[in-house]
This record gives C-alpha cells, structure tokens and sequence, in this order.
DNA sequence: CTGAAAGCGCTTACAG
DNA sequence: CTGAAAGCGCTTACAG
C-alpha cells in the first residue's frame, strides 16, 4: 500500500511546522491565530496532496475512537439486521462508525466480543445481552465502560436500556386473541432465563387470568434455540393433539413464528378457522402467508435511534442514566379474526 | 473510563523496560532469548494488572488494524445480513473484525464510507459495489489498497471479485419454467446497469433463443429501486393484461420477487395454474408462500468465504489475482410445476 | 503569529 | 539476557 500523506508531509511542502498544519486543518486557526495567508496555503498544500488524516493517531492520541461496538444475536436474523442498520445510520450521523459482532446467544462468544471490541477501544456498547452475560454487563460498569443495552436487560443489573414493554405487548396481543372469541391459546417461546421472554409469558398469563380463562400450563411451550424447528414442531403438535386442543397460538418471536407457520402449512391447518395465530415481530413471511398474520409490531426506529443518543449521551457525561420500555403496536389482519 | 493498564505499568510493577514486556507477551521471549523465570514474572503481572494491549497503538506501529470494511448495499436486506455473517465469522477466525456500512446503492455514500474506512486504516474492504462506483473502485486499487468485490463486478473493471454465474444461473431458471411446458415467461428486473443483473436478463434471452420461443421485448419490465412496490404491481398487471399474457414469472432478486408475491396474492392467482414463478435469492418468505417458491439458490456460504479468504490473500501479497463465478442451484418447487 | 517538544501505547533495531 | 531510544501520525501546552 503506497504510504499515505501525513501532516508531516504537508509541513514539509509548505515550510511550516506539524502544528500549524493540525491548527488549520482542525479549524481552530481563530483559536490560535494563525496567518490567513498561511492558513490558506496549508489548506491547499492538504487537497492538491489529498491528505486523509489518520483516525488511528487521533485515536491514540485523543483516547476516542468514534466507534462503536454493536453486539447482537446474529446479524442475519432479520430483527438484529434491522437494529444494525437504524443504529448504523444513527452513528453515522453523529460522526461514529459501528463494529458488529454476533454472539449467537452464546455468554462465552459475547465476552470474547466485548474484549476484541474493547482492545480496539471502542467508545461504547451496545448490547442485546445473551443468556447469563449479566457478568459482563456488570464488567463494563464497573470499568466505566458506556454500554447501553437494547432489547433486552437484567432485572438484577442496573443498566442503560432501551427496551419494549414485554408483558405489556404479549398482554395486548392475547387479550385480542380472547376477544375475539379464543379460548384455548396456546404460546410457544424459547426454553430460557432471558428476562424479556419470560416478560413476554408473564404478559399472556395475565391476559388469561383477568379473563378468567383456565389457566393451564400445558399450553405453554419452550423451545431450545438449538433445536428450534423439531421441537417447535413437536409442540404444535403436542398442542393440537390435546383432549382440548388450542384454538389459536401466540409465538413469542418471529424466528419461532416463522418454523411454526411453515409446520402448520404443511399439517394444512386453517388460519384463523382453525386456529388461530398471532406472531412477534417483523419479517416478510408474515405478509406473504397465505392468511396474513398478526403481530406484535416493535417500534425498530425508536429502539435503535435511542439506543444510540442514549449512549452518546453517556460517552459524553457517564452519569447519565436512563431507561425506556416502549410502547409496541398490535398490527391486525386476517389470521386472528373473529372465531366464527 | 478508567485508565487501563499498559505495558509501562507492568513493567514498572515488574521492573523491568516494556521491551522486555512487549517481547514476552508477543511471545517472543525464545528468538529474545529472555530469561525464563523472568519471562513467568512478566506474565504473572500482565494477569494479575488484567492487562489489554492497546489495538490502536499497535496498529498505528505495525500499520496493521486487522480490521476489513465490508460495505453492501443495505445490511438490512437478508442476503446482505447473511453474506455479512459470513464474513464475520470467517474473519473472526482468521483474528479480523469487520466494519459494516451500507451504500443503499448510491455511489455517493459508497464514496463517504470508503473514505470514513480508510481513515479508520481498514487493511482492506470487501465490496459490492453499487452502481456508477467504477471509479471508487480503480481509485483503490490505484493506491494499492486490497479490495475484493463480491456479488457483482464491473467488466470494464479489473478487480478480484467472487460472484456468481449469474447468467447461467437465470438461463437454467428459465430452462426450466420451459421445460415444465411454460411458454410465455415475463421477467422482472431492476432498472439498473449493473452487470449482474444484466447477465440475468442475458441468460433469461438466451433460454428463451435456445428454445425457439416469442423473443418478445415487452415481458421484460424494469422497476425502479426508488419505487419498487408500486412499479413491480403495475408492471405484472401489464404482463397479465397482455392480449397474450404470461403464464410464468421470473424475479430477478428476492426484493422484486417478495413484493410481486404479495400483488399475486391479492390478485389471487393460483400459482402455479395461472401463473408459474421462479424467483433469485433465499427469503423465508418462499417457504411461507401458499405455494413454495422454486429459486435460484446463491453459495451464500462459498460466496463469503471466499471473499475473506481471497482478501486475506491480497493483503498479504498484492499481486494475488482471483475471480470466482460460482454455481447456483435452482431449487425446485411446486411454484413452478408442470404446465396442466 | 509560529515552532520545538512531549506524549498517546506500542514495537523493534541497536547496543551492551 | 536486558535496556535506552526512536518512531508510528497525530495533538497541544508551552515558549518565544
């Protein structure tokens, strides 16, 4: 790679020193009274040079990197890549580039991330913690390091966050579900600790109590990420195959929705007549179904705008605190219609 | 934050010059011929102070960030989300981390990313590149900076790229709408010059010649990306209005195709009685669709591999030259049956 | 108004 | 076997 121009280069062409070189092209030539003539010339000598200055001296020097590291699930389920792009135009309006890293639910995966990450001295985190990275969370406080989490949090870790209100979403989308007529609803979510899914179930457990529905557990169903579209399957029909089946089903996500929809499809299984579904956030399928499918709709632009002004705002002043839990928004169609 | 340590801190803990530090934990006591027990002492004090290199002052001696800039057309986009978690994954193992931008297909931005990355020192970019960025790329490959194109590539260009056989891959698509006895297939497009969807319509003229089938220009519609949804409905509304209409459908991309589908479906056309379809790309969305989808089926996997690997190579030796046109594989579903 | 110099945290020839 | 010193490309107090 041909060497790059550096200041030095510059100072040398013009006959001056380093200094006045990073004074003009810093724009403080007001500050430090440097000669307009010789701000000038020094501005001409960088283009007809075309410097680019080195980000990573700056870095070295100044201690900020203007870069921030994003650690999701995994960058190709569609709910992550959504986040990375809005965080990523958010960051890059405000002079920052984002470095992504996929933890795939994994503790041990993510702390090898935040330590890669953290010797590339990001200035920040943000973070959709797996399972059992309290730990880490609790790391990076401790070490004054900014991180704001997104999606999800530890109830027992206090934390920056940007989040939804989970039992409240579940809660909306079951009680729809009841209103409409079922009566026997179903749910299937992961088989984890992670608190925003249990939210999620502690919702649709409310939603049945305050109607009075029978509270049976043997409706509700986890599935383990490692074996997603068995076990998913196997619960379907476990659930259909009760002495009382379900009448309609609620996923808690929309990679469970999406295995779920594909097993009902192929058990050709009437949506909404007999059964009916609603899904957790977005993705394309849930149009493209046959009947198309409910859901809980995330507010994506205001998660991961958030997220990233919440953090700057913490890179900037690190007492600052603050936690959101967003409204979600309950998008209606056809495959949870009225029971006939 | 926190200072964090250094490795004057550790040597002044030990006693010691940071030369002596810096030989030992990059492990090079033996060819230093450093005392053994001294070496322990070091390594004892680098644990203990919980010490983390500084990545940026390395990089900013050595030249070197192992860091690669990956920019595709809008991360959000499946097949960009999951060639992104390719490249990651192959980068991490080879001790890279990657830096994600996306160029929504604007040669403009593509231009700020490029120059935002190679301020940050990336050792190199994989790209795909949007349109009219011909020079951006022969502008790195001027300056010697490695560069490997992926997904698409300009003829007029020479560069490393590892793409796929995209006119082959349309041609055998839609040998075999012909083969299942479809005679008046459409295809819709991208208004675009880029090459790779140029070999796409390519390879659709040159089944349709072979076949001694109607060359006839107006089953071929352009939509624009600034207008995708309503240009793709409008233009199969054409396609079936024709006094001969289509009988088969192939897209170009998953894009085009996931908004076609859902017109299709609102029109309600059976398909594939009415109306065969053949779309490019992996979505969820063909699974889900009332009828699964038939495609061609990208080595998204080979694809990304080979891109890091190839770019590794290059950075290590830059007279390395590479392209790749990769095989694809239509995947065939009931979308596209045998003609009743 | 301008320059010499120190320093950010490393690495690495060179000298002993 | 070990240390003093230069240097990567910047910024910035200090001196003049």
């Amino acid at each position: 790679m041909k060497r790059k121009v550096s200041l030095k280069d510059i100072a040398q062409h013009v006959g001056v020193s380093t200094a006045l070189v990073s004074y003009v092209l810093n724009n403080q030539e007001k500050e430090k009274r440097v000669g307009e003539e010789m701000a000038a010339r020094i501005r001409k000598a960088a283009g007809e040079l075309n410097y680019q200055p080195n980000q990573i001296a700056k870095s070295l020097k100044s201690g900020k990197t203007y870069t921030i590291g994003l650690i999701v699930a995994d960058i190709s389920n569609p709910y992550s890549a959504n986040i990375a792009r809005i965080i990523e135009d958010e960051a890059k309006r405000n002079g920052y580039t984002v470095i992504f890293g996929s933890s795939d639910e994994n503790a041990d995966k993510s702390w090898d991330l935040i330590n890669v990450l953290l010797n590339r001295q990001v200035d920040g985190f943000i973070i959709a913690p797996s399972e059992d990275s309290e730990s880490q969370i609790l790391y990076l406080k401790e070490n004054n390091i900014p991180v704001v989490l997104i999606d999800r949090y530890f109830p027992s870790v206090p934390a920056n966050y940007v989040a939804i209100d989970n039992c409240k979403a579940a809660y909306e989308a079951v009680m729809h579900l009841i209103r409409n007529g079922y009566r026997r609803i179903g749910m299937i979510t992961y088989k984890t600790k992670l608190f925003h899914l249990q939210e999620r179930v502690k919702g649709y457990q409310k939603a049945i109590e305050d109607s009075n529905l029978l509270d049976d557990q043997s409706l509700i169903k986890e599935a383990r990420e490692s074996n997603l579209k068995e076990e998913v399957q196997q619960q379907i029909d476990e659930l259909l195959s009760l002495s009382e089946p379900i009448d309609a089903l609620f996923f808690a996500s929309n990679k469970l929705a999406v295995n779920g929809l594909k097993h009902i499809k192929n058990l050709k299984i009437m949506v909404p007549e007999k059964l009916a579904i609603v899904g957790f956030d977005e993705t394309e399928a849930y149009d493209l179904y046959h009947c198309p499918i409910t859901y809980v709709k995330q507010p994506m632009l205001e998660l991961g705008r958030s997220a990233v002004k919440l953090l700057l705002d913490v890179i900037k002043d690190d007492s600052v605190k603050d936690i959101s839990n967003l409204d979600t928004e309950l998008i209606i169609r056809e495959s949870s219609g009225n029971k006939k």
